[in-house]
DNA sequence: TGTCGTGATGTCACTCGATGACATCACCGT
DNA sequence: ACGGTGATGTCATCGAGTGACATCACGACA
């Protein structure tokens, strides 16, 4: 299907990947990979293109850098999380309907452990891939805040809300990528929520 | 004091710097001031270092990075945080113990609002120094959760303190460098945090 | 007072991430 | 068969960051 074309005097290599659909998803899949093979920063954009049978100029159309091939998923997260949030019926209180936005974000990640471990993994290897996935969080928690407050909800409180939620997730998804039984991660997300609600109870 | 010499048919300039002492506190000035002036993206490594009076290479010696030059003083305020965190008699509860360190927090960071607005007018204007500012907060989260739990709280309890903590400062913070009054940091958190713990409440 | 060691800085060369400008190619409709 | 279009490749360039080595001021010491 790719071989090889001879045109004038140069012979182009069709080796898959100029024309083939689906380089994105080629790249995401190679990026983590090498990542996880041999680490971020030994990893170079030209490998991934390699791996992906693109040049390393595309890679860059696709994605605005090496970090952010692991993350461009979060649009998708953010979009249903405030989908969620406009679900929750009005007069529902700014940590209720965190918990139910919670509640579905845990669906949409808790479904491959195997797979959120593998990006753990790299993530957690690496402080500018960690950086990234904070200014990620972060940037849904303001969503998040902005939301709450079209709600009605004030100022501070949709803010705390928010950031609170974030703090909840990032603990409890911790909890579920280490745990060694096969807990849904959306019970974590419940349990530590109580949790919270406990603790800033002063018990 | 700094002139010229001519040493050999090479004619070297003694432009302040190159044994001038403090050559990291003028970069961290310059850098804030040409981050002001002309935005982060614009400002290129050498030309603090010029205004510093010293290297590009030079600049890389006292800081990591381009970014760095502006939060190398979080590992002050993560030692005095953590000292604060140890003044706390045993047996206070993991909130309450987070609420001595943000306070304390408060003390350090509260004293130039001037400052404080500067710096985070710059840090706001860009992603890449955004994303800085976060994995600085939540390593220092991280800190405070570890000593949390030498201190004998639970697992998840200090963790959730300690980033409850950081979303309480966050908002905190954003709303004194904003506010139009001289109100206290220091009163500020206190008031977040008892809002927080309102809001946990379901009230 | 001259010499030497040391720490800080400068110089140079290089790699890699990232971007703009332009060329090339497959494919699609006409 | 032809021309337009979108995706990709090619090339040149900038700037961050790093290693290796040279240079210089200064303080210790004979």
């Amino acid at each position: 299907m790719w071989g090889t074309v001879s045109r004038g005097d140069i012979t182009y290599t069709l080796d898959m990947g100029r024309w083939k659909p689906g380089a994105g998803d080629r790249l995401r899949e190679a990026a983590l990979s090498l990542y996880l093979e041999r680490g971020f920063e030994q990893t170079m954009v030209a490998d991934i293109a390699e791996r992906a049978g693109v040049t390393a100029r595309t890679f860059f159309r696709y994605f605005t850098d090496k970090r952010e091939v692991l993350f461009d998923d979060y649009s998708d997260l953010e979009e249903k999380a405030l989908a969620a949030l406009d679900g929750v019926p009005a007069g529902t209180s700014a940590l209720d309907a965190v918990a139910a936005v919670l509640d579905t974000v845990a669906r949409m990640v808790g479904g491959d452990r195997e797979l959120a471990r593998k990006r753990q993994t790299v993530v957690m290897a690496n402080a500018d891939l960690r950086e990234r996935e904070l200014i990620k969080l972060t940037s849904l928690s303001a969503a998040l805040a902005d939301r709450l407050r079209q709600g009605g909800i004030g100022d501070i409180d949709a803010s705390l809300a928010a950031e609170t939620s974030i703090a909840v997730f990032r603990v409890a998804f911790s909890r579920w990528v280490t745990a060694t039984d096969d807990q849904d991660l959306q019970d974590i997300i419940r349990e530590t929520l109580d949790r919270l609600r406990t603790l800033s109870a002063g018990r």
